[in-house]
DNA sequence: CAACCGATGTCAGTCGCTGTCATCACCCGA
DNA sequence: TCGGGTGATGACAGCGACTGACATCGGTTG
């Protein structure tokens, strides 16, 4: 695989994330980046469709752990059940990679460019949801909900454990924010 | 107001939204548009922050219409039935805009740059609604919660809405998935 | 009439991003 | 061992989004 020095592709997203942190995102140029690696530009974006994916690049990996959480999901589950064991799913991975996610997260906040990113990234993920209870026999309009309420909870509780410096219990926050969106929707 | 041609800046709106449903919004240079204005492309940028900007201009007016309508709740309305208020007094004023919704709405739909502006907007109308309900005094997380909810059920129903050329009602499709957040959240 | 002020034009420049072509290191077969 | 193939990188030119600085024009005000 590496020919020059191996890792390109580890070392530019290495160089981004310090200089996002560093200076902040929209004063980090491209050249910047590539120049701390050892690579030009041009190579950065061959490796990064843009400036804002190093941060997005295992939304694939969450995809992957979305479907096979809904698909494996016991037949006897409800759509928002099955939506919630892939979203306390997610959340274990985020836990587990802690210190990553909380930097990331630092960065993404501090850049309205990258909360748009972010957004539709969820937005993505809310989709793939919705497919994979479909493939369950859920009805539409019922699988678009239960994705979008689960994208929701996930929203909230991450907020939630960011704020805490991820000191909680992500599944946690999860699992109670379930709670909380049944009680305020019970309402109506 | 205006010295030389009045209206510059409806000048530049419509002929960024003929352009961007000509030729597709990424194939629009801000010259053209500047040009088919009758003005020159750093004037644009006085009027909008972007090019994408001009597609959402109106959110400081649905701001306000949130706002309003959380805050003119009667009392006893429950924090989801005080966001429902919002989310439905939104619909109507985009059913009464029919035409200008599903051409903004095809335009969107065509690029992923503009989606991404989108749900930015969006979200900050939800940071808007919980404001409005911790203003109620509902409890953080709750307000939030709530909000999230009824932008979900928001995009939900406007998708459903858009799908059918805008011939239905947006107000039912709303209320319609309101219920179904409610019949969804309670198979926990 | 003159000073003033806000909207526009002009120009130069930065930066994100792309197409194109040359180059280089490694692998593989003769 | 040598020469060609292959994929990653470099070098360069160029477009378009966006910005800062300054000039200019026109209506307003005193």
């Amino acid at each position: 695989m590496g020919r020059w020095e191996p890792n390109a592709r580890s070392r530019l997203e290495q160089a981004a994330l310090d200089l996002y942190l560093e200076h902040g995102f929209e004063r980090t140029s491209v050249a910047e980046i590539a120049l701390r690696a050892g690579l030009t530009e041009r190579t950065f974006f061959r490796h990064y469709a843009d400036k804002r994916e190093v941060l997005f690049s295992c939304p694939s990996l969450l995809q992957q752990l979305f479907t096979d959480a809904v698909t494996q999901a016991p037949e006897s589950a409800t759509p928002i059940e099955a939506v919630a064991a892939a979203i306390e799913a997610t959340a274990a991975v985020l836990q587990e990679r802690r210190e990553y996610t909380l930097r990331r997260q630092t960065i993404i906040a501090a850049s309205a460019e990258l909360q748009e990113r972010e957004l539709i990234k969820l937005a993505s993920l809310s989709a793939t949801l919705a497919d994979a209870l479909r493939q369950r026999g859920v009805e539409d309009a019922c699988a678009n909900l239960a994705a979008e309420a689960g994208i929701a909870v996930f929203k909230v509780a991450t907020r939630l454990w960011v704020e805490q410096s991820g000191q909680g219990d992500l599944s946690r926050f999860v699992k109670e924010s379930f709670e909380g969106l049944r009680a305020v929707t019970a309402g109506t």
